[in-house]
DNA sequence: AACAAAAATACAATCGATTGTATTTTCAGA
DNA sequence: TCTGAAAATACAATCGATTGTATTTTTGTT
């Protein structure tokens, strides 16, 4: 029962080798004989000994520690990101930490400071939906450790971000509807502070732009983009008569959206079609199946990392500013066929 | 770009106020008069300190953080439970390091020893389905930081576990097929080595029993319980021709059988009725809807926080032993409705 | 056998914050 | 104004590991 906090100086004084020695023995240090080594390592196991990594990383002064800030795990799209960047991390040796800020700038400050403090090595960040200012990480910037957007780009310093284009796969998802001869497409948005969105927006727009539909401002519901959100956004719709199509963006407003409608006797596609973004699971089991955008959400996370990773390694600025947009797909399914 | 390290001993200088008095300052300590503290905060905040926990932990020897080791966070359930978990962390000021064991050994138990070598205060634990021996828990255990399991409960000295009476929700949702009429129940089930699983068996069994139904022990597929794992099983009851009923120990598999199922033209509940475990959000949305049990997850996660953070504060053993189960309640869909 | 070079090990300072003890300052009351 | 207790601050050791430098030991060569 009594915690057992063996040191590098118990194994030191119990073989009288200087604790010096003993350290290198541990990280294998060509410095050591093989010999001493061996006796080191069994004295260790004997006496139980786990290294103190508060002690080593103080000293140090790294910690082979990247944070992921994230604003909720329990989105599929994310948790599979997190895969990516596990298995990445994983490989190079480096321990994840990974932090929700559900949504929350207080959050997302309060997690940037401990992150701070533990002295991570470098932090992977999509910011939350209230994120509009980016005072909060220009504290851990100036530390010196390097940043990195995934998902939600972002314009900090010249950090490099990893998305998809956004713009280009609305206008897509947009242009499918049109094509399946809707007009009238109601879009489901998220806060316009975020450039992810904006992207979504413009993308929808232009795309009504192109086939010369006039882009109607009514037919926009900017919200957080939750479940009870697709309805109350449904619920709008039912009392505009006309509208013949939904472009969310996101699937979980989508599914709000497609349950309520249902339930009101709304046929989806043939009164209304529907598509949403991100290829949730939910999405390919509901009835109809949902039209979605698929995102590489694990390449994401691993390219990501991969790129924090390099840039913890060279703590040059040259790897910086290299935006990197992947490549995502509309997964068309019975939602919007008519 | 330079990185700015700035400790108290910046501070104490440009001020020309001792170490220890900045250090009590900025810990609001009573022994420093308000007047300084004022002078070393504004300090501070010009100078843009941030404390260096790593220093400060190794001093104190505790770290405020706990360590959370979760099979997979995408699941549904799982991430429900966390977010109970880092509400309760939250108000008491603690830290939360979420980590995944994927469901191998091995990873939990390199998870274990770097959770360890970095002195997390208590560790929160789901065991992988490939756990069977707990000699990894052994070294955290006797360092003599408290253990506190949650959903899958665990032997393990006399530490406490959170979770649901597996054993009764599974009489309970086997009755509930036999009640409509089913006789013929098809089970999947986990990896036997764990606790749970057995538990949940049990109970499939002992209802049986309970109506005079004979067990067979084909009616058995024991398995990851993944989506892909539901469809091989489906494939078996296929060719098995009699099989009236299914109750998997969790909603993934159950989906993945309903899906299977539903290509080779089976009806559900008519042909099959299906019951699943977890109330995972698909179950809802998945026609027909996923008759299945709900668990308090967000709950559990408070409560298995709740005691964690107990057993920091008291080092005594006392608040151990303490198994608490928490109530399920069966949700009937139209699985298996008539 | 002698000696230089190489290998192995020891010494000691350090990372940044905390904390028990010692010292100085302040202030009330005589 | 002086005294003593209380308040405020300073001193110095410490947490556990790392690392540059110094010292000792080993090895190979002539």
């Amino acid at each position: 029962m009594k915690s057992n906090k063996i040191t590098i100086h118990d194994i030191s004084s119990a073989l009288n080798i200087d604790s010096s020695t003993v350290s290198r023995a541990l990280n294998d240090s060509p410095r050591v004989s093989k010999k001493t080594k061996e006796k080191i390592a069994k004295k260790a196991a004997e006496l139980g000994y786990q290294r103190n990594s508060l002690a080593s990383n103080l000293r140090t002064n790294r910690t082979n520690t990247i944070g992921v800030i994230v604003p909720r795990i329990s989105r599929n799209f994310f948790s599979t990101v997190i895969a990516g960047i596990e298995e990445t991390a994983y490989e190079a040796g480096f321990n994840v930490v990974i932090c929700q800020s559900l949504e929350s700038i207080d959050r997302e400050k309060k997690l940037i400071e401990t992150l701070l403090a533990n002295r991570v090595d470098g932090i992977l960040i999509s910011i939350s939906m209230e994120t509009t200012s980016y005072e909060h990480l220009q504290s851990y910037y100036d530390h010196g450790s390097p940043i990195v957007f995934y998902d939600r780009p972002c314009h900090f310093h010249n950090c490099t971000a990893v998305s998809i284009d956004d713009y280009k796969a609305s206008f897509d998802a947009t242009e499918h509807l049109i094509q399946s001869g809707r007009k009238n497409i109601f879009h489901f948005s998220g806060p316009q502070e975020i450039e992810l969105y904006q992207n979504r927006k413009r993308g929808y727009k232009d795309a009504l732009k192109k086939h010369n539909i006039e882009v109607n401002e009514d037919y926009c519901h900017e919200s957080g983009l939750s479940e009870k959100e697709g309805i109350k956004a449904a619920k709008k719709i039912m009392n505009l008569k006309n509208i013949d199509a939904i472009f969310s963006a996101n699937d979980t407003a989508a599914i709000g959206a497609m349950k309520y409608l249902k339930t009101q006797g709304i046929r989806i596609p043939e009164d209304i079609a529907v598509v949403g973004f991100n290829n949730d699971p939910i999405s390919e089991v509901i009835e109809p199946s949902l039209t979605t955008v698929n995102q590489p959400d694990f390449k994401m996370g691993k390219i990501a990392a991969t790129i924090l990773l390099g840039q913890i390694k060279n703590k040059k600025a040259d790897t910086k500013d290299q935006s990197i947009v992947l490549n995502s797909e509309l997964i068309i399914r019975n939602s919007s066929i008519n």
